[in-house]
RNA sequence: AGGCCAGUAGCUCGAACUGGUAGAGCAUCGGUCUCCAAAACCGAGGGUUGGGGGUUCGAAUCCCUCCUGGCCUG
């Protein structure tokens, strides 16, 4: 049984901090389980501990991917599970860290062994759907698919294509995929740790927090990605707000539209997270409105759950 | 001071001509989730139509009056 700490909770909540004292105080090592914090160069806007911050403590599955690479919950899966043996051969205590429910219950619970899909496929799937449009899509996987489809809303554009790429990828419909064993759902342990705040708070935090991004040149770092060629059309421009502001240095909205929308979309973003870890079971939640106090009472709840420093 | 225009959901706006009993987007809230998830979706609540009075079977709509904002004239 291998023994994790894992650290969930809305973006913005202080999960970076809570994560680094665990780790100083249990020579642990992060694990990032976060989508965007991957990229390269996308630093400011993902809030990516600083280089400062990681100094003396070692992270995972940060810096590790170009822009225009994919990257998705199995891959994680699997990296994060590398990761923590890596770190267990050291002795040392993995720590997950991030707001992506879907990725760490690739992780905690495993998901389906599904071959990696063939780029040229997806490619040819966003063609079709932009010549034939969704509703043909969907209808084409009722045929092929039936069970996937009748659980989909025929508007869910993203779960359309993914059953479709699927079946023309491997071969096999999703639904088939998905009754096989998943892998994964093995022998961890884990204490999962909730970072929560009420809702007006966190959101004035949120605003806060995106004000304070643009004062550390957040405008520049999108301005040089843009200027290295990276096109907004890369997965790493999935990152809340660097769509905005991109737009915004092509001369499209002010900034303060920039921003304003990326405060939003990181309000709905917020909202999601709450929803899906509402409903897991094996969280403890934290208050999270004095960070220091809440790093002694987590501190002392790990404790009492086994851990201890450099004994684990 | 006079004239004109406007006031409808938290916000932006619809509801024609010819009165028929107020809708949409966004926001908010709730939810879904097997690999692009910082994604992609689904649902719900919310209005004494600026106040008051009148006409009418019936008023956001017509009339009177008051309030507020804007524009024009002096």
């Amino acid at each position: 049984m291998v023994p994790v700490v894992v650290i969930v909770g809305p973006t913005a909540t202080g999960k970076t901090h809570v994560a680094l004292e665990i780790a100083g105080a249990c020579r642990g090592e992060i694990i990032n389980s976060d989508a965007l914090q991957v990229y390269r160069g996308f630093d400011i806007g993902t809030a990516k501990p600083s280089s400062l911050e990681r100094a003396g403590i070692r992270h995972h599955l940060v810096d590790i991917l170009d822009p225009q690479e994919p990257y998705s919950a199995g891959q994680f899966a699997r990296l994060a599970r590398q990761a923590i043996e890596d770190i267990r051969s050291r002795d040392h205590l993995p720590i997950i860290v991030g707001g992506s429910g879907l990725y760490l219950r690739a992780l905690l619970q495993g998901i389906s062994p599904l071959p990696e899909i063939d780029p040229a496929v997806r490619r040819q799937l966003r063609e079709d759907l932009e010549r034939q449009g969704l509703e043909r899509l969907y209808k084409e996987l009722q045929k092929v698919d039936h069970l996937t489809a009748i659980n989909l809303h025929s508007t869910d554009s993203q779960r359309v294509l993914r059953a479709l790429e699927v079946l023309r990828s491997t071969g096999k419909p999703l639904s088939s995929w998905i009754r096989e064993k998943p892998f994964g759902a093995h022998e961890m342990v884990s204490c999962q740790i909730g970072l929560t705040l009420p809702r007006s708070i966190l959101y004035d935090r949120i605003a806060a927090r995106v004000g304070a991004m643009k004062e550390q040149g957040w405008l520049t770092e999108v301005e040089q990605i843009l200027a290295s060629g990276v096109r907004l059309s890369d997965p790493a421009f999935q990152a809340l707000g660097y769509r905005q502001l991109g737009s915004h240095l092509r001369g499209e909205i002010s900034l303060d539209e920039a921003l304003g929308e990326t405060i939003q979309a990181t309000r709905r973003f917020a909202k999601r997270q709450m929803t899906w870890f509402r409903k897991e079971q094996d969280i403890t939640w934290f208050d999270a409105l004095e960070l220091r106090a809440s790093v002694d009472e987590i501190m002392a709840f790990l404790l009492r759950q086994g851990y201890r420093s450099g004994n684990v």
